[in-house]
DNA sequence: GGAAATATATTTTTT
DNA sequence: ATATATTTCC
């Protein structure tokens, strides 16, 4: 006990050693958040509050949970492995196999990623006939995943016009469909556990009386249906509800567009009936000067909770800060930068350069590449999102559940067997026709292109058979061999690298079977293991447990399936070697390095555009920037640039206002400082050694894009009665019909007619 | 069946 | 500018 305390802070031992009732811990960057949330668990079950069973920890990501068993499998001598840690969706998914009458679903049903559900909703349109351009599949797939999101079903849904009656009639369609398939995307997920509870008392009080203690991570990341479905399972409102342990970071949340709602937080204050709010705000990552500007900037932010972090570090070196006359020189100079840190015995490892959005980091990486400079993006093609993977997972579908039609689809011509358009078409009539999965209306198809895909369907289930009682590697391996995939590709004159994923793939069944305790020698079509299966009896009414092992609640093909599924795998690119860390904003939550490069730092590119018309947009755009200063240890950059090429254009932007929202006593100004805009006096900088960038290329550009100037050109910086200043980035029509595009920063962009425009020089 | 031409979008992302 | 998706052509 004293071991596992004695390193905690007092607010930590706080939050660590509170009573069981929820309690919501507002966590700052770099506060020791993930371990006081193990630590929680491994004082509740050595202070014998609860056994490992009773515990319920969730995280978004599949990397949190990891972290999460091995620190705790690090503090207590337990089998981590039965304990239920794991995502929202990981969690449901093990839910939903051991009970999946309840919830009205075949065993062998399979999840669709993002990706299988917009094709599944392409297809659905086009089997209908629905004209998707007015149906986009993306609206679509917005649509039916917010409102699931918000716990409805089509029936519920509001629809006030027509058009909103088709989105639900389609809705409805794409329900049914995925019933048909057996198929459930990442919200259904979640809606069906939900909906499970909801209806099934006796499974939902065995679940409320099991998990005593709920705790949450990243909690300001949850959205609507993640806090009801805790809400549920912690019983709130039952007499005896559960305690929920929830840790946070409002200033963190930068997930909203995609559903997050940060008002969870002071939702969950009232409703769970929080009576200790704990701050974290010891900061033990990041220097003085790097701290202070975090907390200046998210004092700008209007809806906090308030938390200011506080370090013993020492102030450290000011933030460095950099003007570039374009993205090349902004580039370069980073280039010299890290030369020099690495000068200083600075692994590469620990520098990040973080952008706002993912096309900036071609400039970036060209210049890295072309002075042979080791880096590593993160953010690519996940392994199994790579093509050549998905098709050997859809044959691995099929031998599970053969009524999955996005799977039939993509591989029963692939390798080409001569079933071309023709031959589909005539088996989607039959399969409408029958109401039938399209591998059961195979029969049902007359003449040769029924004769070709019924050999297709008696590979499917020759290769069943043959492989029923191999252990899962094996089988994968003769899927590969029978589906003729390796081949295919080992005849492909580029396919070298994908037949190496695909033998890669045999190697993740290993390990996957593995690590999640299937025995070595498990049929990969075994069911659930008996002994792992306790029934319970509630009354009158039998309660097949599920035990937290995958073992307990599903075979090992669906398991690796369910796999491949929730979690895609690493997203950095060649890992291993000592290399510069590129990434976004976004991806860089939750790390952190010694050397942090915050590039771009330009109005309309961060804050980006989209987000800055309105308060909220610009807030989050700002805890965004907060998250970026956070991920520096001891020495963070800034930098932006007056010309940038986006989209094909050169673009003029002004430098971001999060910069002038900085504490000035913390900045030291690399660049002689101008005013916010574009063009100083031409100076020969000692970081320009290309004489091909920088002022040269621009002096060039103007001298392209000059045209008929009476003073005004892009890049002129001008004053505008309403919307202050600003710079000119595009100038179009000539003598009284000019017009010029002008960005405003902070009033975006304008197109203002010169004639008219009281517009002044500056 | 596959290459070539054409259209289209282009913030952030995990499950 | 560029990547990707869709359509068209051989």
């Amino acid at each position: 006990m004293q071991n596992l305390l004695h390193n905690l802070n007092q607010e930590q031992l706080q939050a660590v050693t509170l009573p069981a009732q929820s309690a919501l811990i507002l966590a700052g960057a770099g506060s020791g958040k993930t371990r006081v949330l193990t630590t929680r668990i491994a004082w509740l079950i050595q202070t014998g509050q609860i056994s490992s069973g009773g515990v319920l920890a969730v995280t978004f990501t599949n990397k949190a949970a990891k972290e999460m068993l091995v620190r705790l499998s690090a503090m207590l001598p337990v089998n981590t492995r039965g304990m239920w840690i794991g995502t929202f969706h990981g969690l449901c998914n093990r839910l939903l196999r051991a009970h999946h009458r309840d919830a009205g679903l075949p065993q062998t049903f399979q999840i669709m990623d993002s990706a299988d559900q917009m094709a599944f909703i392409k297809r659905l349109l086009k089997a209908n006939q629905i004209d998707d351009e007015k149906f986009p599949p993306k609206t679509l797939m917005y649509f039916i995943n917010s409102a699931k999101e918000q716990g409805l079903r089509p029936r519920e849904v509001d629809a006030y016009d027509e058009f909103n009656r088709k989105l639900v009639q389609i809705y409805e369609m794409y329900e049914q469909q995925c019933q048909r398939e057996g198929v459930v995307d990442f919200a259904e997920l979640l809606l069906r556990t939900y909906e499970m509870l909801v209806h099934n008392q006796p499974l939902r009080e065995h679940y409320q009386a099991r998990f005593r203690h709920i705790l949450v991570d990243e909690f300001q990341d949850t959205n609507d249906l993640q806090y009801r479905w805790l809400k549920l399972l912690a019983g709130v409102g039952t007499r005896t509800p559960a305690a929920v342990f929830a840790v946070g970071d409002d200033d963190q949340s930068i997930y909203a567009f995609r559903g997050a709602n940060v008002g969870n937080m002071t939702a969950f204050e009232q409703e769970f009936a929080v009576e200790n709010l704990i701050k974290l705000e010891q900061n033990y990552r990041s220097h003085g000067h790097i701290l202070d500007s975090a907390n200046i900037l998210i004092a700008n932010n209007s809806k906090r909770l308030g938390k200011n972090l506080r370090t013993d570090a020492g102030q450290g070196e000011q933030v460095r800060v950099m003007e570039a006359s374009s993205d090349i020189q902004e580039a370069n100079w980073i280039l010299d930068e890290v030369r020099s840190l690495v000068r200083e015995g600075s692994p590469y490892n620990e520098i990040a350069v973080l952008y706002r959005s993912n096309a900036q980091s071609r400039v970036i990486e060209h210049a890295l590449f072309s002075a042979n400079m080791p880096y590593r993006v993160y953010g690519g093609l996940r392994f199994f999102e790579r093509a050549e993977i998905k098709h050997a997972i859809a044959y691995l579908q099929l031998m599970d559940n053969p009524h999955n039609d996005a799977a039939f689809l993509r591989v029963v011509n692939f390798p080409a067997r001569g079933i071309g358009a023709r031959s589909l078409e005539q088996l989607q009539d039959a399969a409408r026709q029958h109401q039938l999965s399209l591998y059961a209306a195979v029969p049902y198809v007359a003449g040769k292109a029924g004769a070709t895909m019924g050999q297709f369907v008696r590979l499917i289930e020759s290769t069943r058979f043959e492989t029923q009682s191999m252990p899962l590697p094996e089988m994968v391996d003769m899927v590969l061999d029978r589906s003729q995939l390796k081949q295919h590709y080992q005849t492909e004159k580029e396919g070298a690298d994908r037949v190496e994923n695909l033998e890669q793939l045999v190697n993740a069944a290993v390990l996957f079977v593995t690590e999640e305790g299937f025995g070595k020698d498990a049929p990969a079509f075994a069911g659930p293991r008996a002994e792992n299966i306790t029934v319970i009896s509630s009354g009158d009414v039998q309660i097949v447990d599920a035990e937290a092992a995958l073992p307990a609640v599903m075979s090992p093909l669906a398991a690796f399936l369910s796999h491949a599924s929730l979690e895609a795998g690493d997203n950095q690119a060649q890992a291993g070697q000592d290399a510069l860390q590129l990434m976004t904003v976004h991806s860089a939550k939750g790390l952190e390095f010694n050397n942090v490069f915050i590039t771009g730092l330009e109005e309309g590119l961060f804050p980006h555009e989209n987000s800055a018309q309105e308060e909220a947009g610009l807030e989050e755009e700002r805890r965004l920037m907060y998250v970026a200063i956070t991920r520096a240890r001891r020495r963070l950059y800034l930098s932006f640039s007056q010309t940038r090429m986006l989209h094909g254009q050169t673009r003029y932007n002004l430098r971001s206002r999060f910069l002038d929202e900085l504490p000035e006593e913390s900045l030291k100004w690399l660049s002689p400082q101008t005013k916010p805009g574009w063009f100083s006096p031409p100076r020969k900088a000692a970081w320009d050694d290309n004489p091909a960038s920088g002022v040269n290329q621009i002096a060039s550009q103007m001298r392209k894009q000059g045209g008929q100037d009476n003073g005004w050109r892009p890049g002129q910086n001008v004053s505008h009665p309403k919307f202050g200043e600003g710079v000119i980035v595009q100038l179009e029509g000539s003598g009284s019909q000019a017009r010029a595009h002008i960005n405003f920063g902070k009033f975006g962009m304008k197109l203002l007619d010169l004639s008219v425009a009281k517009l002044e020089k500056i």
